[in-house]
DNA sequence: CCTACCGATCGGTAGG
DNA sequence: CCTACCGATCGGTAGG
């Protein structure tokens, strides 16, 4: 329902009806509606974070861990897909310590990204672009899949992940 | 207020203080809350759909053409900063005919770039791709500049524009 | 898990 | 443009 209709715009009456139960009876299983906000955004930060965490083959080129880093994203949203979504439309309803944690998050992943590109322009496998620009439109252009993406439906996470891994290490590959 | 708090949170008593006056004089000049949301989102869409209509030259590569709909897109969305936002984060609160009439436009817009692709391909200046996931990607790795574009800021709207559309077309140009 | 209820706030209208 | 107000609905609590 947070995805549907927005975290503002579902009530306590809302959600407890689809799921049969009266709203005050909500209370016993959470402490506010806003918990269930921060569960579900910190639930999702969480994998993301994970991908980060795993110490990574010294030995990899930036094409490489890239291209790892576009799977790892892709693959977060897709398991996850109904939270992604408030994940990213419903955030900003967070408030105060919670929020900054959360942009706290959100800026070191984003780094992450800057990260390999810095390292691969760096070993000369990337050609020079405007680092920050470049990662914030990689970041952005994996985070709609959540809209279109149907479990059922013909495309392939992995498919997904191979072409538009393709496409941006394409696209910033240097020519020769 | 609405990119600040989203639709639903802002509260026409909210939008009357911050002009100044009371929330029931805002009726003088608005209809309904609902009314100032459709206002917004189909001004935005507006200046969208009218980078279509525009003839293009036939001369013009697909390649040309894709350079321009990308700068298109892009200035409508630096020009009209906050009402983008609006127009990317709050349209499904839209109603009925309006919400149906919304999506409608929205894909004749992404119908354009997958056009553009399709063109590309069958001229061999593109190589083969999933033309519907890249269309998408491309139209979505566009979307999140309201979030970070500063006026004032470092970034220049050209030059936004340029390294967009530099990644874009190398990522998908045939390799020869 | 429920009924019953709280104060607060919502979008909007009447009437001037 | 205002005051005054409408019915509806909100998140949440008391008490069982």
């Amino acid at each position: 329902m947070f995805k549907e209709k927005g975290y503002a715009a579902t009530s306590m009456r809302g959600l407890a009806s689809e799921v049969g139960i009266e709203a005050a009876s909500l209370y016993n299983h959470i402490k506010s509606k806003h918990d269930i906000l921060q569960e579900v955004c910190f639930e999702i930060a969480g994998h993301f974070l994970m991908n980060l965490e795993e110490p990574y083959d010294q030995n990899l080129s930036a094409t490489e861990r890239l291209k790892i880093a576009i799977e790892n994203h892709l693959h977060v949203i897709i398991d996850n897909i109904d939270a992604a979504a408030v994940f990213f439309n419903e955030w900003r309803h967070l408030e105060n310590e919670q929020l900054q944690i959360f942009k706290k998050m959100r800026g070191d992943y984003e780094n992450h990204f800057l990260e390999i590109l810095k390292a691969g322009q760096k070993s000369g496998e990337f050609r020079k672009v405007n680092e920050k620009l470049i990662a914030l439109t990689l970041f952005n252009s994996m985070n709609w899949i959540y809209q279109r993406y149907q479990p059922k439906g013909k495309w392939d996470s992995k498919k997904i992940a191979n072409e538009l891994a393709e496409l941006f290490i394409t696209g910033i590959k240097n020519k020769n």
